[in-house]
DNA sequence: CCAGACGGCCAAAGCGCTTTGGACACGCCC
DNA sequence: GGGCGTGTCCAAAGCGCTTTGGCCGTCTGG
């Protein structure tokens, strides 16, 4: 069933059965209603490519997952932050365009997406310090929202971001509030902005108390279980190892947890360690007391903001960019105590 | 830049440079060239929404993500799955939609995919048992590809499935193998096809060398590290505990691996256990002798070959179903070693 | 030398919708 | 009664592609 077979039903032009539809104020009540009976009877839906033709717009958002090598790194937080901007999307009537894509291609791609029509904005995702993307969608005229921010950019843009030097800041004074003095941490790559941001809120937090951060304490590789897992184990074998660790992230976690019971120490007695939790649902920790102390923050929340954000760009271009700092709770868990004496 | 423009610029009528770029015999080499020259000079690129209305083809292909409450569950696998299908879907022309759907809506948005024009093709994930989405879609007329099987089915239909009964019958012979006599289940949701055959696998293996499955050693929930960790930690609390445990995910073995600990025990000495593993980039389990002993299948391959399961059914509809049946390798990892006596 | 085949090109129709620019009828006021 | 606003409706023109059906000249074989 189209536009026309529907029309041709109702005795009525496209034209009104069209505006009917969507709402326009010259057609009558009545009509409006005989229009709105037919076509939920007959399951009537307007053809999609046909509507994004006849307006120029597609209501589709994409996302871009860099693909740097076939044995690339899936980001962990995919699935959750995705699911939660798709939760957002379809409340809006839009749909949701991944699309992998060789990282060396990246900008073809965001060319691509604009001139052939496919989109109506962009997510970006895991921006890194002095991200070119932004400039390169303002060029493009694209609308987009960046999930995280760019540090060193000047332009103004729509980003959302938890506080992250905020957070690991926090976290940090929590550990040394607790006596401990070597703190290691597990962070993730500092070429991405939010590890850059996190190990500043950790330096800050250690200077604040006269504390050098030590070279040595510090590492940064991709987020997998393993790589927390070497990091701890190598600390824990220094001559002078850490008492308590700061962790980018669950999956990292439970590495260094892993490590820990290794070493044949008990977390939260002999090491603590504090870990940022996206709160990835199938490692949420949840129970009366959680395992771990958390810097806590949703990621599938985020996706839901910051797909309002994008539509709200689509929809209004010329607004002003908004900017949204969300602040991490601090969760006390099993994985922290006072520092061994 | 489009196409009537580029026409003009060439002199050439739009038939012919449409033609001369999608291959058509009937207009000459040197013509041909020219086009595609200055096609590439001003980057022209076919406008897809105009081109999928002319062609009624959208060149696109939808995952449904069922959503069953704000709070629900994302798999796991998801991303790595994606990514997967994301990569072949690129190499064919074809993009990739999400659209995340309430669980009681997902046939109306099915059908609505179909009406509206949405995409050429889907992939139907996490089939149930006599999963009712494939006579819907045979009967809605969208090419599809399943990722699992529907046990109770009996049209035939295109799959691509991991081998999970041999897989947990081979795992289980292992562990008998290696002596042990008790061992506990830790599954994925028994309504989930994949988990039933598991279950079966894991059943017929025991009952080969005459052992009775007992209930209480078998268990089924959403496969988070929590659950992992609650199912494991409560068989060990068993009068007769098990010595040794089947996971079906490494992300539930995590938490298998904590209770473990947690018990004073020692992974692969006292207690051994087997997962099945889904080689999920984030916990990628390598290093010259894997942490864990498990059957192992790569999720992200299985995204590959079935994104050109479905495009061969869109490119070919009336062609015989395909079904891929791919055997999980068992990698011995240093979780699992002889029961103790 | 002519019919027919063929190579190379094009005008125009059509995909299913939205939107522009009226048309028409009616009632109101001066 | 004529002019004017108002409330409803519609024909037709696009949106940017693909595809159908044909045109026109050149080549080939009988």
């Amino acid at each position: 069933m189209n536009l026309k077979e529907l029309s041709a039903l109702l005795g009525l032009s496209q034209t009104t059965v069209s505006r009917a539809l969507n709402g326009y104020t010259d057609v009558s009540e009545a009509t409006r209603a005989r229009v709105q009976a037919a076509a939920k009877l007959h399951d009537y839906r307007p053809n999609t490519r046909a509507q994004a033709l006849a307006t120029g717009r597609s209501r589709v958002i994409g996302h871009v997952i860099p693909k740097i090598s076939t044995h690339a790194m899936v980001n962990p937080i995919f699935a959750d932050f995705i699911t939660g901007a798709g939760e957002t999307y379809s409340q809006h009537g839009y749909e949701m365009l991944i699309s992998v894509v060789d990282v060396d291609e990246e900008e073809k791609a965001y060319r691509a997406m604009k001139r052939r029509g496919l989109v109506d904005g962009l997510i970006v995702s895991a921006p890194r310090r002095n991200d070119p993307r932004i400039e390169l969608l303002d060029g493009i005229g694209l609308p987009y929202a960046v999930h995280g921010r760019a540090t060193g950019t000047t332009r103004p843009y729509t980003w959302l971001d938890v506080n992250n030097r905020r957070a690991f800041a926090r976290a940090t004074a929590f550990l040394l509030d607790l006596g401990h003095r070597r703190i290691g941490l597990i962070n993730g790559l500092e070429v991405m902005d939010f590890a850059h941001r996190r190990r500043q809120g950790y330096e800050e937090a250690l200077r604040a108390r006269g504390l050098a951060p030590d070279p040595e304490l510090m590492r940064q590789d991709e987020m997998t279980e393993g790589y927390g897992w070497r990091a701890a184990r190598d600390m824990l074998a220094l001559p002078d190892p850490p008492t308590a660790f700061l962790v980018s992230s669950v999956v990292c976690m439970l590495g260094v947890r892993r490590a820990v019971d290794e070493a044949g120490l008990v977390l939260g007695r002999d090491v603590s360690a504090v870990t940022h939790d996206d709160q990835l649902s199938y490692l949420r920790d949840d129970g009366p007391v959680p395992a771990f102390t958390a810097t806590r923050s949703s990621v599938r929340e985020a996706g839901q903001r910051l797909a309002r954000m994008v539509i709200d760009r689509i929809d209004n271009p010329e607004a002003p960019h908004r900017q949204d700092l969300l602040e991490a709770d601090l969760i006390i868990g099993r994985s922290t105590g006072p520092a061994p004496s």
